[in-house]
DNA sequence: CGTAGTGTTGAATTGAATCAAGTGTCGTGG
DNA sequence: CCACGACACTTGATTCAATTCAACACTACG
């Protein structure tokens, strides 16, 4: 297995070291560059030209605009922002979060290259909350009346965005139930464990990556404080299930992890 | 205002009860008959044939299957059963859990007139939880498949499906928030708050209706135990907020009510 | 009429939050 | 290039909201 070593802290939040770790020497077009085509994408058998035909996969091209990347810190919408289009990650990384009464922000979501942004606007015709970008990052925009016109004119590119609008719909469930009936300890094993699929999916790395998002965007998104996500890491850490430091962290337990959130690892 | 009167307890629990309670003389028409139609269903404003013209409401009524009521406690499909079709509720109530390993369940979610169930299940192909019915309901029962076609042929059904799911996605994500950040009181105080608008979306009163779940359930899908739900439902009362009585409940401050979860009473 | 399920209430316990103090890390501008 | 300031993170002590444990009342239904 070639796990890819990561890079000196110095580079820990280099806008390359999430994408491009362990891309094979054949492919060697920047991931932050807008003159990719879906045709070329590197994401493209997770993305929404999944199960178009070469034809299809030029006439979504057409319609995807590659906007400029992304500084950390960027916002891609915000709360309430007119609904117009859904985006997909190319590459980096965004969370969505909403602005509490109180003033303090809750994270809902966390997104990857490959993923879709956005859907939440699609009923109300307004963002239900704002995203921002967690790193240098870029992502190609869909205008949605466009992306509606071209699913009525392509079958399987209906079919494919309900079945994104289903996963994420079962996705959100799945949070539901963490959320409301496990311990610190199994949503922190249980969101490093996500993390690591999803970045498996992306080729790279499942059990050695860097976090994108601070503690504090974690314990939002999980429903706890930074104090008790840095004290859960510290305590799998001496539990031996993961090695971290800082941003970076490995997952030297996968089955143990797993063990905690009742997976049975045969 | 038209406050309609709760029958006795005795029939608490009757399938009509939460259905036709204050509905206009010149409706006639069962609830739970199964020979209705969409263009006839007095749902249609809310359902899926909203935006529809008259021939194309025909055309989605050639693919609802309208099955037998479902008794109390029947399941409309289970976790990991093949995923086939969405349903409607028609009349009644449902809820959708999951097992978790040890045994007890967690409740993702209810379900009244006019809302779609089965989402969950598009992407996977199986459905990832098991619904049940939780009084005596009636469904409409829409195959996927040929909603997908219908939906390729009528723009205007693709466009609301997708407002659908969207909706579906963009409450997930208020549930992450409710769940992540909000103490039992401001739990408790929204979910009174969610039914009351449902509720009045079909044209029952916001203010008093019965609950169809237990406290257990709800307990379930606040994060929540039982004693916890039945001491806040308790407190509620005592501070004047509410009127409970097994399973008829009355909101007799709204305001105080949305104040709870931090919403601004102008 | 009895029994299983549902709901309430109280007392003790505990997991995570809060409060507090400190170290580590990064990006900036002198 | 270093020093500074702003965050980000860690760790400990204390508090508190909600769970757990326990006992009992109510309701509904065969």
């Amino acid at each position: 297995m070639n796990t890819p070593s990561i890079q000196g802290k110095e580079s820990v939040l280099d806008e390359l070291s999430l994408s491009v770790r362990n891309e094979s020497a054949t492919q060697k077009i920047c991931p932050h560059n807008s003159n990719i085509s879906c045709a070329s994408c590197r994401l493209n058998e997770l993305c929404l030209p999944i199960a178009l035909n070469k034809t299809e996969i030029h006439q979504l091209d057409e319609i995807v605009e590659r906007n400029r990347p992304l500084k950390k810190g960027d916002h891609l919408y915000r709360q309430n922002d007119e609904f117009r289009s859904v985006f997909a990650v190319r590459s980096g990384s965004f969370k969505s979060y909403v602005l509490s009464d109180t003033g303090q922000g809750r994270v809902t979501g966390f997104y990857l290259p490959g993923e879709i942004i956005g859907m939440d606007g699609i009923a109300s015709k307004h963002y239900s909350n704002s995203t921002q970008s967690l790193e240098h990052s870029s992502i190609c925009e869909i205008p949605f009346s466009q992306l509606e016109k071209l699913s009525h004119q392509l079958p399987n590119l209906q079919h494919h965005f309900f079945a994104i609008m289903g996963n994420e719909i079962a996705k959100d469930q799945q949070i539901h139930t963490l959320l409301s009936s496990y311990s610190a300890e199994e949503r922190t094993a249980s969101f490093l464990l996500g993390l690591s699929s999803r970045y498996a999916r992306v080729s790279l790395s499942p059990t050695r990556f860097l976090l994108p998002m601070t503690r504090s965007d974690i314990g939002e998104y999980l429903g706890l404080t930074v104090e008790t996500v840095s004290r859960i890491f510290t305590s799998l850490q001496k539990k031996g299930l993961i090695e971290v430091n800082n941003r970076e962290i490995e997952l030297t337990d996968l089955s143990a992890l797993r063990a905690i959130i009742g997976v049975d690892t045969c």
